[in-house]
DNA sequence: TTGTAGGCGTTATCAG
DNA sequence: CTGATAACGCCTACAA
């Protein structure tokens, strides 16, 4: 009764009274065919339980219907950074939306370069998203292969879709200005990554334009990790106990900065006021008098999955990038 | 001077003047070709950048050189529990150093069965390796393609590999009786899988083995997060004040146990000894008084990708599944 | 040991 | 609107 072997076209065209070529137009939509053979393929279709051969159709098309994301770090970190689970959902949400797949490259280290650069070529992938933490690794980019980089790269005059870190971080920083507070301390992000630097900018331009001072002092510099939230707090408090405000780069940081704070008995938002810059809507939930900006990381992925479908589609259009703003989600305030 | 097209064996064959065929007998690795001819084609090879078109190579051999791993879990859990990590590292690894391809897809919810149906056929991969943490879930698995679970699935003739959930928590509970508690609490995992069904059995076994009786007061039912470690540990020790000792069935909710035996001012291991079944080295590492069952998820991974490869280059050899021992890691004892 | 040729399942072109 | 008919790039008998 299993026929073991998948259905070919050839066998529904027979199956439906058609040739080849009609079936195929039919399955892959086309226009020119009258309703009546249409419908006789699509039955024959559904009857057969026929599926088209991806390899057969790559080979003739030159297209796979393939999208890749490749993730510059190492699988722990991968999974421990909030960051990429809204980030994958986001794009995987998308890309089903689609009629192409998505396959999901992780990059340890650079001794693994080689075999993804084998990999993305266009005889494998239609195009790449490629999301890393640091600016330093390059992979070997293929020619003619669409590529889209989510954060913005060093490379200036590549395609990228990103949130407005800069903004993002204005608002925040005006927001704690806005409730009364002049000693507002900074825990930065790595400095090595677009984003680290330009929420730091971010916090400078905000103080600037309310008259305040930039101070060497109120800044320490943090990974995103929650570690160096906590180094960092202590830090700042110790040196200017007289701090009334942390803007943390991420949420991530700003919990740890929250914890050190309690742990020194001061009181969040009382005492200090505390705001992140949002890598998971889960941080700010769980912590209603942590104000934060959100970073709409769901947004990102389908976004940077139209793009990178825009460049697919229409090779010559021109390189456009993307950036989202990032919206203020104000917890109790202070 | 890019010629943009990838080069074809044709254009191989012709550099290193040869035919077609032994330029493929070439690149396949074929023991019948003489030593010149070979480095000749070699030769070519190098110079011209040639890498097999995949598409035409399916197309032919009807073999994709690609496996799958199919997590039956929405993003969201999959980042969020650590036990993924571990093992998605493990597989990674084990399958970059074959020659076949890793594709990972998350499986939401049941709408999206359909479309991965149709991609897990032998079409698409050459074989599929299940992680599942519900028992429900039962894909639709294609005939002639080898499937292996990760984790002992409900369908008792399957092909799977996983750890001694039954040995391991028998010997984490034998621990502690051996340090002279009697009184030994157990927060289940989730019962409608195996691994927390048989992490329950090895509890009740060790207490008959030992003479103790097994008390249903004793038991609280978890669910593998920290929320029903902290509960199970909260409504444990009000019906049972007298407890001196707690078998998680995973480190997640030993280490809620933990927060909550402090919180309530119980000391561990002094007044309660807990110890849990390791879904991460990482918390071991984090907490030395926690004696916790290490489940070797990287090992479990490599494991995976042997017995898939095994099965997948001899269709017609038996079905073997794979039992990894746990193995004790005694913290700061009780 | 090596070259030649047929065909894997599709799509695209080109007549009808 | 439809049906033949070439490729797409590769592997693998088969013949030399």
């Amino acid at each position: 009764m299993t026929d073991s072997r998948q259905p070919t076209l050839e066998e529904v065209a027979r199956l439906a009274g058609v040739g080849r070529g009609t079936a195929s137009r039919v399955v892959n939509g086309s226009e020119h065919v009258s309703p009546h053979t249409r419908d006789a393929v699509e039955r024959a279709v559904r009857e057969l339980g026929y599926v088209p051969n991806q390899a057969a159709r790559a080979l003739r098309t030159r297209r796979t219907d393939t999208v890749a994301l490749v993730i510059a770090e190492d699988e722990e970190r991968v999974f421990a950074e909030p960051f990429f689970a809204g980030l994958v959902r986001g794009i995987s949400r998308a890309v089903d939306a689609t009629s192409r797949r998505l396959v999901l490259s992780m990059v340890p280290d650079e001794s693994h370069l080689d075999r993804l650069g084998q990999f993305l070529t266009p005889q494998h992938v239609d195009g790449v998203m490629v999301v890393s933490m640091h600016d330093a690794l390059s992979l070997p980019e293929s020619p003619d292969l669409p590529i889209v980089h989510v954060g913005r790269p060093r490379d200036a005059g590549a395609c990228y879709v990103d949130v407005d870190n800069l903004g993002g971080a204005r608002q925040a920083v005006d927001h704690i200005i806005g409730r009364g507070r002049q000693r507002i301390a900074c825990i930065t992000g790595p400095q090595d990554l677009a984003s680290g630097r330009d929420r730091l900018e971010g916090y400078r331009e905000a103080l600037a334009a309310a008259g305040l001072p930039f101070e060497e002092r109120l800044v320490e510099a943090g990974d995103f990790s929650d570690a160096s939230g906590v180094r960092g707090t202590a830090a700042l408090v110790e040196r200017c106990p007289d701090l009334d405000a942390i803007f943390a780069a991420n949420d991530v940081m700003a919990l740890g900065a929250m914890r050190e704070l309690a742990r020194r008995g001061l009181r969040v938002p009382e005492d200090v006021a505390v705001v992140g810059f949002d890598g998971s809507p889960a941080a700010a939930a769980s912590t209603p008098v942590l104000t934060t900006v959100h970073q709409p990381l769901a947004e990102l992925g389908t976004t940077a999955v139209e793009v990178l479908a825009h460049r697919i589609d229409d090779p010559g259009a021109e390189v456009r990038s993307v950036v989202l703003p990032a919206e203020l989600r104000a917890g109790e305030s202070a």
